[in-house]
DNA sequence: GATGAATGAGCATTCATTCAT
DNA sequence: CATGAATGAATGCTCATTCAT
């Protein structure tokens, strides 16, 4: 009997520990392919480039971590709770998927941005349009700040990012969910009308 | 008459330019030799390895963005103005650095933070022993909330540091300098105490 | 239609014949490829270091210049006849495989040594316990002089090996099938008992 | 205050150990400046090019191995004495100088027997017909096989050549000196008269 | 005698990718 | 879907050597 795994799903799974190991630029198809136990051609069956393998990658996990977010400003309209759980729903995710969130941290050359296009794109635009709306409400709403977006953006994920960048390289003693609820305060903190 | 600027310096700063324009991992010893206008021998004269040469530019790199933070804190005793000037600093060093800025936002390969130590862990560790005795100084007096470091820290410069990371690669419409001063009230409301 | 030769073949037949011009360290992979007509790729396909290339020709010719002794050990108890056959049947195996010899008599660096093995030393284990295990018995039988087996191999197959050294080498007027009756007349006095 | 040794001689002797450990072809420039301690400019003072530098160990080693060789030979005219002793100085030579062993017993260059010329060939001319006319004269006085002079010369000194060739590259149990009777012994009867 | 910058050729190897089977 | 041979461009780096100071 075959491994469980589908050969397009040994080979993802493969590249995405290895992209998170290496780095996206550190990691060769060769590499892939010895590692996923794969032959040449059936690796380029499966992608028929690296920029492909990327990604493809890159489109789920950043589908993947937006979805956390947006599960949790679309859990609630009390802005408070909303605010809060994003940034807890944003450490909790990354404690949990290292290896995504070391990918969707990485530089990506404009070779696989590129390859990324169009779905990437519209996935952005639809998680902007989302939260922007939301945020826009609640600020019409006085319950918040009235900042331009992307500052407001910067104050609410900024430091969770930071927190989990550092994490996911092995600095910081803390786990993230460990003080979820501190950067939450602040983040909440920041924004909060008055 | 030659160029004004040693060989190593002309090296440098088309490394420089070159990393923060294809990204480090996109750059090859061969296009900095070619834009620097130097032999092959010569450039290995000056700099024994491709790491060593980005080893050497984030060394300074970092050096320097520390430094910009550090005058900030060093500037004054009063935690609002400290705390408020070092996001400004902040963002003002990545505005006027951008170059600087994208190598150290970028993914650093193993191999070129080894070559980097270790002169940028003590140059790290003098930093942190820094600002981590000012933060401790403003608990201690009733300034500041009392948090983590690693939390005060992320809610201090993350956002900044986010917004940051977008500007440099050229997403984001606003000047960094042009919100400094909205970004700067978000920390200050995070850490301050009450 | 293509060369009667597989590519690895034409590969392994051109590095042999350049080896035993140039010398092991004196062939670069540059020239084996320019010279066997095959693509980079191809070669290093086929051969995925020059370490390893070395080392299969290593193992092969060992192989068979070890082959040729055995042969002549095994064909007859009697041990004036085996001593003798052996003497001749090594600088007849020289004589007929210059390319081959050249190799073996060459200095092997550490890096080829090190991936010959493990064929390498199982091999040449193979090779000491057969001719060891013969002596001995010639030793118990009386037919030789009872002389550690390093000692025995030297006086046995030294001075051909001398010889042929020089001879591959350009040195030594006559050729060694020509005196070969000679030198094995020489082991034989040096070996036989009384 | 400098060194003991002038910078010739360290370079010499830092080159010999290279060659010893990493062979001829395996031991660059750059090394031997390294492990000396040199500036480029003063190596190549010293030695205008990597042959000389190795042409000039290889004549001073040949010079005295030989030496040892023509000073057994030179010591006595009883032709087993003589015999014997040639085989018991060049292992003591070899076990005592191992590092010039190893430089003598590699692969030498074209090249650097060019830039060995003419030194060497004389030198070599002088011990050729040194020892030939010495073995000449036995064999005119019956004390010895009248055998070509290449023969003689394998069976005389083959053994302890290939015994020593095993020796300095860290096979064998048995040291050189030790085992150096019985080869002797195996010599002398293999050249022996009657 | 010593120093270190400069040179440019050369090399082993990796890589992404294609293609015939 | 899978395999592995083939391709050729590109890369990081080493080396022997020269030269001005």
């Amino acid at each position: 009997m075959m491994s469980r795994l589908s050969t397009a799903e040994r080979i993802s799974e493969t590249a995405l520990g290895l992209f998170a190991t290496c780095g996206l630029a550190g990691t060769s198809m060769e590499q892939v392919r010895r590692d996923a136990g794969v032959s040449n051609g059936s690796l380029y069956h499966h992608f028929p480039s690296r920029s492909a393998l990327a990604a493809r990658l890159l489109v789920e996990g950043m589908n993947r971590s937006q979805q956390a977010v947006l599960d949790a400003v679309g859990s609630t309209d009390h802005a408070e709770s909303a605010v809060r759980g994003v940034v807890t729903a944003q450490l909790g995710w990354v404690e949990a998927h290292t290896d995504w969130a070391r990918l969707l941290f990485g530089d990506l050359p404009d070779e696989v941005l590129l390859a990324a296009e169009p779905t990437f794109s519209a996935q952005n635009r639809h998680y902007l349009r989302v939260v922007d709306g939301w945020w826009r409400g609640q600020v019409d709403r006085g319950a918040v700040r009235d900042l331009p977006f992307e500052v407001a953006h910067a104050l609410w994920l900024g430091p969770g990012q930071e927190l989990a960048r550092h994490w996911v390289r092995g600095r910081g003693r803390r786990r993230p969910t460990e003080v979820a609820h501190l950067v939450a305060e602040g983040a909440w903190r920041a924004l909060v009308a008055r």
